[in-house]
DNA sequence: GTGCCTTCTTTCTAAAAGAGAGTAACCCGC
DNA sequence: GCGGGTTACTCTCTTTTAGAAAGAAGGCAC
């Protein structure tokens, strides 16, 4: 440590950074994880297995792209499995594994925990912004 | 339903989307806490309260713009609490509220499974890998 | 042939993240 | 009073990423 500035300090982290991600293997998984489509697919494949229009429908707001894209990362991560079926019009159906399927579990218990405190979220919020608005019009007052 | 082409009933999910997240208020606090920083921001204050400078400290990799701005939103849900402290330089402190912490234990379980599953995951990564590389280098032989 | 199906892929644009300098408020030494 | 140092932001600019829309492979129906 010793005496530096916060500036130097701050460059120094960043350099430890690549070498954080690196080694702390398990924070790049928990980085993926937490990601919003992450969560919404595997949840949505809770309901059992589905196709990619399936998914595509189970999940609103969706672009394909990022459909697609989510579901390369938890296929090759293991979660998902993908198997194509060479019918008329080809045919792609998901599924999760059991590390899947244990990833859900806990994940569907976030989604709960979300549900049930969702009430006080919103009553917090509608304080919060009660009082930014208080304190707006206090500055407000102070500079006139 | 009906008959309809896809193109038109993706823009009607489209258009039903808006509705959607406002209706289904847990889905979109679900979207804010399955975010990165998010998550380690409140991990990183399990350990107990912190000042701005020591999460910035404790975080590798979070810029100063991510930190205010996260710590904005989980304030604003409720999650966290910010007391100023009008010293010679001023300082802030953040904690955990009952409903951060509670969320705290949740995440950190699904930390304690990236960190389990971790080797599992990475042996998929390769194999999976593997497996690309194969169907790459046979679809160039189909080619030639 | 044309049109249409699914499952992607590509391209282009709009939104968000990240980097870095700047700001406000305050005190201290000189 | 003035420069310098502190914390906790805030603003601006660049790069990265997400999202929207059109296209492509492969095949069947007409």
């Amino acid at each position: 440590m010793a005496t530096s500035t916060a500036a130097e300090r701050r460059a120094e982290e960043r350099r430890a950074y690549d070498a954080f991600l690196s080694e702390c293997a398990s924070h790049n998984l928990l980085d993926q994880i937490s990601n919003k489509w992450v969560t919404l697919v595997i949840s949505a494949l809770g309901e059992g297995p589905k196709r990619y229009s399936d998914l595509a429908r189970a999940i609103p707001g969706v672009s394909q792209k990022m459909l697609t894209q989510t579901l390369r990362i938890i296929e090759r991560d293991g979660l998902v499995t993908r198997t194509v079926t060479a019918a008329v019009p080809v045919r792609v159906d998901y599924a999760l594994t059991d590390l899947g399927d244990s990833l859900r579990a806990l994940l569907g218990k976030v989604k709960c925990w979300a549900e049930e405190h969702m009430d006080f979220v919103y009553l917090a919020r509608e304080a919060y912004d009660a009082r930014e608005e208080q304190t707006a019009v206090a500055a407000l007052n102070r500079k006139s």
